[in-house]
DNA sequence: AACGTAACCGCAATCGTTTGCGGTGGAAAA
DNA sequence: TTTTCCACCGCAAACGATTGCGGTTACGTT
């Protein structure tokens, strides 16, 4: 079952290897006819380039990575749908590596993505992530970085993310224009751009509606164990408290779970928004309002702006924000 | 930022590069004391393996195929991770493709494996495969194919699966066990063998306990939708009803959701059992019980047998199940 | 002293493509 | 008729590793 080769095409056409091989990449150098002729043959061969002999030839890997802190449930879905269609259109392959949550992980991973060569990387964040050295392996070896979602803002690498201002405000707004004044917000780590970004969406939107704000209002977690141990305070401490806000799908469902173990109803008792990917809104029940955070527009940006700088045909908008937009369910 | 080659470290240490590569890979006929030498200058000039050059003369791409129906939230991230690490533990990369469950996008996808040319290929196919055939390019090609979790039994291919017939059996039993006798079962698509050996495992518990069987009792989902629109018919025709049972995380989630949305109580008005990867049980209040079904032993399980086989060092057992285990929570 | 035999290592081909450069032919220009 | 110049194509060397085979040593055997 030996594949054929170009060498093959060119003993049947009485042509060269390297006339086959431009012709088949439509170099100028060779006449129409002559491509014409070649393409049908290859076509009628079945010829598959073998694209390890030419990664080996023009010293790529033929890899892209994609980096996410875990493959959890919600987000990333529509996130590896996308990266795994432009990155499949455009002849490469997609590896997804995972860092558990740990910036020790997230090391040894980029280290990795570097001794496979890879050609480019999209990598998220873990939550730890408080720096963006250990990636200067990869801007040495000249490897293209794009960070999404969970970003660092910085000046060395291209990042895709969502505008967490805005998308926080909106949740936010809505919960107010509903009536709601007493709104507790459930936030993730502190030191992600991302959960900052959202907590002043959340000021924003009270400061707008001329609501005072209290730091009490604004709760962060980095465990779901956390917020187990925290809920039970929160609602006795802030009786007047109406309104639950989360910063994504992960804390949503927890809070979900915690309003509905203490027996509290939704949305009676408490009304409940989240920044969310839309899926996980609709398995609980009543189905959770929420501003929908498309994985699937972060992860094509990710990968179109991440190919630009491989291939240096242009130079891409190097700061990108993905946008936003509210679906109200029956939660508020 | 040239990377150093095989060529370089002969040229360090006055050897051959033949000398180097079978240094390097422990061949006998390299003395011990070059063969330290070899690795220990390589290890001190970070000599990087190249691996583009390294598959093309073992005509290899170094490429696994994990293919799975959809990467939807529950079962496969413990499936995924685990084939990440075996596959990258043996120096391949795993590149993951989902057919949207249709069959359609499975051939086209087993059509894009052949042409990118992957060393082995882990398929879970879709409700709609009812046949192997477009699997014959892979066998023809002599590329490994393993399938796993949702299998059709078959002579050609190896598969990895779990035992549905005493997983479903457990499950059923245990409600059984706790005093339940109108026990309604929601399975998928009645094509796929995994359902049927649910199926068989629910009638069995029945039977077991002296309880009479009634078809009625077991109901096939394709789709959501379909189970949405047929709940109130059936606690309406079926009021003796006491506990669902469902055998996948997708079906219990959906159940959860309309036994909440009809105003019932779990487990007072109905009991809910699932089978289960044990992570959306948990994220529904009261937490769900269910039969554990570890896609990481799964996933584990199958990277090792498709190695296995493109290795060709031993015949692995070519039918593998796997064990699952209860876990009792609230809903029961 | 001559020979056989391991043990150890190098030569050179090979995997399938890409690509710089040089060569051919024929038509247009002189 | 000779020169010039494209348009088109082939040669051969890469890319970095693997591997069959043959060649050296160094040693023990007779």
């Amino acid at each position: 079952m030996k594949r054929i080769t170009i060498k093959d095409l060119a003993g049947l056409l009485n042509l060269s290897a390297s006339t086959i091989s431009r012709a088949l990449s439509d170099h100028p150098d060779i006449s129409d006819k002559t491509k014409q002729r070649v393409k049908e043959v290859a076509k009628s061969m079945h010829y598959i380039p073998n694209f390890t002999a030419k990664n080996l030839r023009t010293r790529q890997s033929g890899l892209i990575a994609l980096i996410l802190p875990e493959l959890p449930m919600f987000f990333t879905q529509s996130l590896i749908t996308a990266a795994n269609e432009v990155v499949h259109n455009n002849g490469y392959n997609l590896v997804m590596l995972q860092t558990n949550n740990t910036f020790e992980k997230e090391k040894e991973i980029i280290e990795y993505c570097y001794t496979m060569g890879v050609d480019g990387v999209m990598l998220s964040l873990t939550e730890k992530s408080d720096n963006l050295n250990h990636l200067q392996i990869l801007k040495r070896a000249q490897i293209p970085v794009v960070l999404l979602d969970r970003i660092l803002v910085n000046n060395d690498f291209p990042y895709i993310t969502i505008d967490g201002v805005k998308t926080a405000f909106t949740a936010i707004d809505h919960l107010i224009k509903k009536g709601h004044r007493n709104i507790v917000g459930f936030f993730g780590n502190l030191s992600l751009d991302m959960t900052r970004k959202r907590i002043a969406g959340f000021k924003k939107a009270l400061k707008n509606n001329g609501i005072p704000y209290n730091p009490q209002q604004i709760i962060c977690f980095d465990t779901p164990e956390e917020m187990d141990a925290a809920f039970p305070q929160i609602v006795k401490l802030m009786p007047e408290t109406t309104a639950f806000f989360t910063m994504s799908d992960t804390l949503m469902v927890n809070a979900y779970h915690l309003i509905k173990k203490y027996k509290y109803q939704i949305p009676e008792d408490f009304a409940l928004i989240s920044i969310s990917n839309g899926k996980a809104p609709n398995f609980l029940y009543p189905n959770v309002s929420h501003v929908l955070h498309s994985g699937y527009d972060v992860g094509q940006k990710a990968c179109e702006v991440l190919l630009e700088l491989i291939n240096g045909h242009s130079k891409p908008d190097l700061k990108q924000v993905i946008t936003t937009e509210l679906v109200v369910a029956e939660s508020v």
